[in-house]
DNA sequence: ATGATATCCGAAAGCGTTTTCGGTTGACTA
DNA sequence: TAGTCAACCGAAAACGCTTTCGGATATCAT
């Protein structure tokens, strides 16, 4: 192996000067095509690669960004940190930039990255992810003026960049759904309303009911926190009340699964007495009994259609306000959504 | 904001040279307490930060490590992932260390960053995980000698770094608690034996089986992807025998789940006519119903430990032979191990 | 032949640190 | 009083690349 090879002991082979092999591999225009070729062949026999930080300092650019990943929520557990990770890392090291990952543990932590972001720009850009309604963070990082892109929307993104899934269209899909199947008394088990996609979905289900002509009673929206034991005490509440209803709309697939295991508790069957629709398209809902309808957003091209935002951003080749892309979320039909059943024991009147 | 404050000026403003403040800063011993003192007051009011790529490009070090992500196997959406990647970073972030991430999309690409790196330096060394039983890595990476902790062992892995689970241990115990409760018929579904642990987990309950004084019929020991799928797949196969096992240890939690299913489809009750235990101590377990009996290992300690290790390698603090750590798996009793029952309809004579 | 214009390349000044080496000071010993 | 030795700090050379600026050469029209 031995010592690396820098820019120049190419040029003593090729009897020319560090900086016109600087610029015949970084394809300056006044270089000739001629001598980029031969420098291009002697870099590739010598084995040359760039030192990073050399290049990074003399530049001035870093070619790096970070993701922060939503470690204060202790959601660490989510099956879409990896998806999205490896698509932030493969789309970045196809032109070859890098990927960092922050893991602030709290809200100081998370001011000090990007003070220090700000100051040392040793980061290009960050990807933000599990925004909330009222996102301080939209604010800070635009007075720091760090080029940033969020995974999910918030109040306050009307100039930023951001990806999103179309939240409140996909759960007034959900309700109008229901409401297709026959469904008259359709509930939702949100969560936190500090978090923004939460809110959104909220706000979709009471517009499919309205558009479905039903009213949205206020005891049937129900909100808990992000969880099977959060879905199943919802579901046990809404169980109590006495006009039961038949089905519900969760806020993610979890919060699902623990409102099939209340019903089940109460001696019901979800998908019969109670149906039920998820949100996320997890795996493990198919794997239930039976298995959970939901819907399915997609995860995969996120993290490369968030990595190249950024990097558009970063090289000002666009605006935050034009980069802004919502998704639609599509119905994955499984087996706990049907049609209502006319009586049941101990159930409506 | 303004320009981001260099050394020069905090030099300028105390009347000291540049090199006395770069290593004030860095306490060298060289220094007087009292100069130190009034460098780090004056850097601090000042906002000093200081410039990562002029510091690593003077220094040599890089003071960044990657965690290779386990893209090929198609296994992104696994929940320890995110766990794996915090715990990396903020114990990094603990010694101002940046944790970058690479996705090789296959074997090549893995190559050739490990090339890179190995011509670079721009990265002090890597975390590996998903090690195969004849793991080719753990010998480029050493004849690369590119310092490396791998999360999971191999073959080859007598003098590198590891941290990884007793997964013979925890499988043999396993049988062993299964035996206990009266099973004298006990199945295992592995996974490809191309793991590591699939190999150590197989073997674990042909320990157990032996300890306990049965034998271990060939036709109980099932193999199968590391899926629901091939969960069921596998456990159909093992309801055909003329003789079906009372109990099946599988090789994941997700794989047992597959299993369950599979019992169900044969008119059986997972816990009842068969138990099934799983391994990973996913919460997904939790919420089925039966819940599943599994066994956990930690993970959430494990990123920090290989980023320790890591680190003290990587500063020649340790050897690799020395740094090698075996955790144990610890049992999470749920319902789907309980005592064999004695006859159920077309079971066993 | 003269100048004007392109085309291509080299010289050199950075980029902001680290780190070695030597020099100055003062205290302490003989 | 001279010599010795710490203790403390400054000068300056790296680290390997980028990028500006100007200079050389060749080309072309005048």
């Amino acid at each position: 192996m031995g010592e690396p090879t820098k820019l120049k002991v190419i040029a003593e082979r090729l009897n020319l000067s560090e900086s016109t092999i600087s610029r015949a591999l970084n394809d300056y225009q006044d270089i000739s095509s001629q001598t980029k070729k031969l420098v291009r062949e002697a870099a590739r026999e010598l084995g040359y690669e760039p030192n990073m930080h050399a290049r990074r300092l003399a530049s001035g650019k870093s070619d790096t960004i970070g993701y922060v990943m939503p470690v204060q929520d202790e959601q660490l557990t989510e099956t879409f940190l990896g998806e999205l990770i490896a698509g932030l890392a493969t789309s970045l090291a196809g032109r070859s930039w890098d990927l960092t990952v922050l893991a602030p543990n709290n809200v100081e932590e998370e001011m000090e990255i990007f003070q220090k972001v700000a100051r040392t720009r040793h980061l290009s850009g960050l990807v933000i992810s599990r925004t909330y309604s009222d996102d301080p963070r939209f604010r800070i990082l635009r007075e720091l003026d760090i080029p940033f892109v969020s995974h999910g929307r918030s109040n306050d993104c009307a100039d930023t960049a951001w990806i999103d899934v179309d939240n409140e269209g996909a759960f007034a899909e959900m309700t109008a759904y229901l409401a297709g199947l026959g469904h008259r008394h359709i509930a939702h088990i949100g969560g936190p309303p500090v978090y923004n996609f939460a809110r959104q979905r909220a706000e979709g289900w009471r517009r499919g009911l309205t558009e479905a002509g039903l009213a949205a009673a206020p005891e049937y929206g129900e909100t808990t926190e992000l969880s099977f034991e959060g879905g199943r005490g919802a579901m046990e509440r809404l169980l109590k009340l006495d006009e039961v209803p038949t089905a519900v709309c969760c806020v993610s697939d979890v919060v699902a699964v623990g409102a099939m295991q209340a019903i089940r508790e109460a001696g019901l069957h979800p998908g019969r007495e109670i149906s039920v629709i998820g949100y996320d398209g997890l795996d493990l809902g198919a794997w239930l009994d039976p298995p959970l309808t939901t819907m399915r957003q997609p995860l995969q091209s996120a993290g490369r259609m968030l990595a190249d935002m950024l990097i558009k951003l970063v090289e000002g080749e666009s605006k935050p306000c034009d980069s802004q892309e919502l998704f639609r979320a599509s119905l994955v039909r499984r087996g706990t959504a049907n049609p209502p059943v006319e009586d049941w024991p101990g159930g409506r009147r």
